[in-house]
DNA sequence: AAGGTAACCTGCGTGC
DNA sequence: TGCACGCAGGTTACCT
């Protein structure tokens, strides 16, 4: 479910619910996800008022003052404000209860996610080395083209490096080299400078498309509605695999690129 | 350093 | 109907 756009969906509809709200109680249903819930958590969080709701990457951070709690929602996480009472599943691993009455809810069935705890005035090891987020100035063709000199990497994994660029997941990056007219499989550093122009820009494109269509779909927070697909009518290439190009007609072409599922045109992408 | 691979885990669709 | 298999929107760890 969650790339970027659906982790800032995720935020918007959390922010109103939770900003300025203390947390009144924690319940962990097991003792990791990911990786262990840090004590601190436990420690730090119950009384604590969540001053902001941030994202960075596709990571959410709740703030307090002690700390941030740091949320990642992996391959299948869900995050709901729900009411007090509502039944537990399998999969609801957290409960963070508000002084609002309400409850916000993790629930991830394949527990890629993770809940973790960074400390006042530091950042988290698993944030520091990430690169800029794709929707500021500091992303843009003349980065893309400094950062892949010399990389024989495939353009589509170098596109999916959180260390590059973040928030750009499988679809993202297949359906935006397809705008850019970029072949995935092109090495890296033999793509110009001009085409990394085109290319940020397609990611700016598509990840803002995809923001402002979420906004719309997942507004309510206080239902379980948190059904995805609300891209799936828009997408040119991900998951068409055997299909036809939208644009040109020629039969789309299907290979794993860097262990990933990848769907592109041969003729509109070079 | 960069690149490739395995691993984490559950649910769902497909084909026999 | 049952079952085995492959695959899924992410990321790190580890090895060359």
């Amino acid at each position: 479910m969650p790339e970027l756009p659906e982790v800032e969906t995720t935020r918007a509809g959390l922010a109103p619910h939770l900003t300025g709200r203390r947390v009144a109680g924690v319940t962990l249903r097991r003792p990791d996800l990911r990786w262990p819930i840090p004590a601190a958590v436990a420690a730090h969080l119950p009384g604590a008022r969540i001053d902001a709701v941030r994202r960075r990457a596709k990571y959410l951070l709740l703030d307090t003052e002690a700390g941030s709690a740091l949320l990642h929602l992996g391959m299948s996480g869900m995050l709901r404000v729900l009411p007090p009472d509502t039944p537990v599943g399998p999969h609801d691993h957290v409960d963070i209860a508000l002084d609002s009455g309400r409850l916000l809810r993790f629930t991830d069935p394949r527990r890629f996610g993770c809940l973790l705890w960074q400390p006042i005035g530091e950042v988290h090891p698993l944030l520091r080395r990430l690169g800029p987020e794709p929707l500021e100035a500091a992303f843009d063709g003349d980065y893309l083209f400094a950062r892949s000199r010399g990389r024989a990497a495939p353009v589509k994994t170098f596109l999916m490096d959180q260390a590059i660029v973040v928030g750009v997941g499988n679809i993202y990056a297949a359906e935006s080299l397809f705008r850019a007219g970029i072949a995935p499989l092109r090495p890296a550093g033999r793509v110009s400078r001009e085409r990394y122009r085109a290319l940020a820009g397609a990611v700016k494109t598509v990840l803002a498309h995809a923001i402002a269509r979420g906004g719309t779909t997942l507004r309510d927070f206080l239902n379980a509605d948190g059904a995805p697909g609300y891209f799936e009518q828009e997408l040119f290439v991900y998951g068409r695999g055997g299909q036809r190009c939208k644009a040109c007609g020629t039969a789309l072409r299907e290979a794993a690129i860097g262990q990933r599922a990848s769907v592109w045109c041969p003729r509109c992408q070079r």
